[in-house]
DNA sequence: ATGACGCACTTGGTGCGA
């Protein structure tokens, strides 16, 4: 089974790019983000044409997370890590694979603004929330395998950024930010992408301004976290992100067994 | 320090992203 994260900075406006990435690749599940549209908004028609469940938690303008899925998926849960905030950040459910079942959680982190500002401040509230919701949900699904997948807005070390001394210290790159995602994998999970490629400098965003695709200046803040279940291989796909009219975050996939 | 690029939106400048 393979289960790819992506965000795609609009499904509206990405819509053609998707469809061409799946006719290609045809991915057993698909975690997107930043849908930036309501429920009602988004496109599921040529997806369930292609033979794909669609769940989707949008909002308006902002944010917009779904689990497109050709494995069917059941008990899908949304609204979390903080109920209630308005912000439609997380969506979760269990995929029906052929031999077992894998919980999925499907992730937008909050992107932290400035650090002087209250969006930094409710990152790490959130990040703490988070901690404590995933801790709560594996738990509960303590019989299944699961994968925490998403944009986290984190780079998790220098190796994760193009240019460390430039960025130290800045949002996505804190030692608050790391901390958070250190008690992450505390929780016992491995990041699927870093121990499959120990060593490699490879980034998953690179900004639209600056020609940072170009230039090979991007940070590496998507990702898979997976718990009762090994990688077995994991890719950046860097010829996604070079398209014309791309998003400005490639896919990252990663394979388990089935 | 600023802007650069792209997106949504009470569509024209503003907020936001990372």
């Amino acid at each position: 089974m393979n289960i790819t994260t992506w965000n795609v900075n609009s499904i509206r406006r990405r819509l053609e790019r998707v469809l061409e990435w799946v006719d290609t690749h045809e991915p057993d599940v698909l975690c997107l983000q930043e849908l930036k549209c309501q429920d009602g908004e988004f496109p599921i028609e040529p997806f369930v044409e292609r033979g794909y469940q669609v769940s989707t938690y949008g909002q308006k303008a902002y944010n917009g997370v779904a689990i497109v899925s050709r494995v069917p998926h059941i008990d899908v849960v949304r609204d979390f890590p903080i109920p209630g905030d308005g912000q439609a950040r997380g969506i979760a459910a269990t995929l029906l694979g052929r031999t077992r079942k894998v919980r999925v959680v499907n992730l937008y982190v909050v992107n932290g603004g400035e650090l002087d500002s209250d969006k930094y401040a409710y990152k790490l509230q959130w990040l703490d929330a988070l901690v404590d919701w995933v801790a709560a949900h594996k738990s509960a699904h303590a019989d299944v395998p699961m994968v925490v997948c998403g944009d986290f807005n984190i780079a998790p070390a220098d190796l994760d950024v193009y240019d460390p001394k430039r960025w130290a210290g800045q949002v996505l790159c804190t030692d608050a930010e790391r901390a958070r995602w250190q008690r992450l994998l505390d929780l016992g999970f491995v990041d699927s992408w870093r121990q499959l490629h120990a060593n490699e400098r490879t980034f998953s965003w690179f900004d639209y301004r600056g020609g940072g695709f170009d230039r090979n200046e991007g940070l590496r803040i998507d990702h898979h976290l997976l718990s009762g279940m090994q990688p077995l291989e994991a890719v950046i796909d860097h010829d996604a992100r070079a398209r014309a009219e791309s998003s400005d975050h490639a896919p990252v996939t990663v394979f388990v067994a089935d």
